[in-house]
DNA sequence: GCGACAG
DNA sequence: ATCTTGTCGC
């Protein structure tokens, strides 16, 4: 059987289980279980992950403090208050509130296995099938948006259509893994892979191409697993200098602005000139089909909880 | 307070 | 990305 080309991964059942490592009498922080997972950079996840913890239980919440000491948010009916409560239940000292000596209550030798480090080496090697220099005029573009309602998203792609209404269709899936800067198409291309099949000849997605720190952004990645050309289009810029509308990352060229507020950089199989004949020629086009991706995804959404709601009365 | 790293 | 849908202040 041929084998997935990416990693399915799911993030949150990882993070709760290094929660459930901490050891009773002991403190860790959200830089400490981002690193545990694999990137510092996941340390806002870690607090937002905490913030839906399923198993209040069984998973210590209360045990994850800033790297200062400060004890910081708790998502419960009686807020900081119990999270303060709770820890010196365990034993340990909070004065005005900090934990007191942090380091001799910290734990930080989790047991794991990294995943955001096996994601981004994975982002690498993906990295090394890139093609970037095909000279390219496609004829049907799709779009693609994706919604949320806690972790379950709702993908939308939107194509042109010969008949001059484009053509919508929904995909909804749960997602497994947090927004983490840099790992957005782990998060967004599951929900939207289904789509790909009916998809036109090229993809438009609401993010970044090769404008990324590996060069792997949602729309270099969905243009790498579906072989499809494929152009990110970013509404705020994650890195790179801009100089006129040229955008260097890493002293190298990886994309242009567009109508001074655009970041468009190149997916997959299509050269930057291409890319930017393509936003002169039928730019308005492929931002009208961008909003109506993200007006769809967003309507899915909300038919969805008023579905729910009439399912539960 | 600054810098800030898509969605 | 999501949160809010009535009220204050210009």
């Amino acid at each position: 059987m041929l084998r997935s080309r990416f990693l399915n991964v799911d993030v949150f059942s990882d993070f709760y289980a290094l929660v459930r490592q901490v050891p009773d009498g002991k403190i860790t922080t959200y830089g400490t279980l981002a690193r545990a997972l694999g990137d510092i950079r996941a340390a806002r996840a870690c607090g937002y992950m905490l913030s839906v913890n399923p198993d209040p239980d069984g998973t210590p919440c209360y045990r994850v403090v800033h790297s200062d000491g400060r004890v910081g948010n708790y998502t419960h009916p009686l807020g900081n208050t119990e999270k303060v409560r709770r820890i010196r239940a365990d034993g340990i000292e909070i004065r005005d509130d900090r934990i007191c000596q942090l380091e001799s209550v910290l734990f930080d030798d989790f047991v794991t296995n990294s995943i955001l480090e096996k994601l981004r080496a994975e982002q690498l090697s993906l990295a090394g099938e890139l093609a970037i220099n095909e000279e390219i005029r496609p004829s049907r573009v799709s779009a693609f948006d994706v919604s949320y309602a806690g972790e379950v998203g709702y993908g939308s792609m939107v194509t042109t259509s010969s008949g001059g209404v484009p053509e919508t269709e929904i995909s909804t899936r749960e997602v497994k893994i947090p927004y983490i800067s840099s790992y957005l198409s782990y998060r967004e291309f599951p929900v939207l892979s289904s789509l790909i099949a009916n998809s036109g000849d090229f993809l438009v997605f609401d993010g970044n191409g090769i404008l990324h720190d590996r060069n792997m952004g949602l729309a270099t990645f969905a243009g790498i697993i579906s072989g499809k050309p494929s152009m990110g289009v970013a509404k705020s810029l994650s890195g790179g200098k801009i100089v006129d509308d040229h955008i260097y990352l890493r002293g190298v060229e990886a994309g242009f602005v567009y109508s001074g507020k655009y970041y468009v950089s190149q997916g997959n199989l299509i050269s930057l000139q291409s890319a930017r004949n393509l936003m002169k020629e039928r730019g308005e086009e492929i931002i009208s089909l961008l909003k109506s991706a993200h007006r769809s995804a967003n309507e899915a959404r909300l038919l969805k909880s008023v579905k729910d709601t009439h399912a539960n009365n």
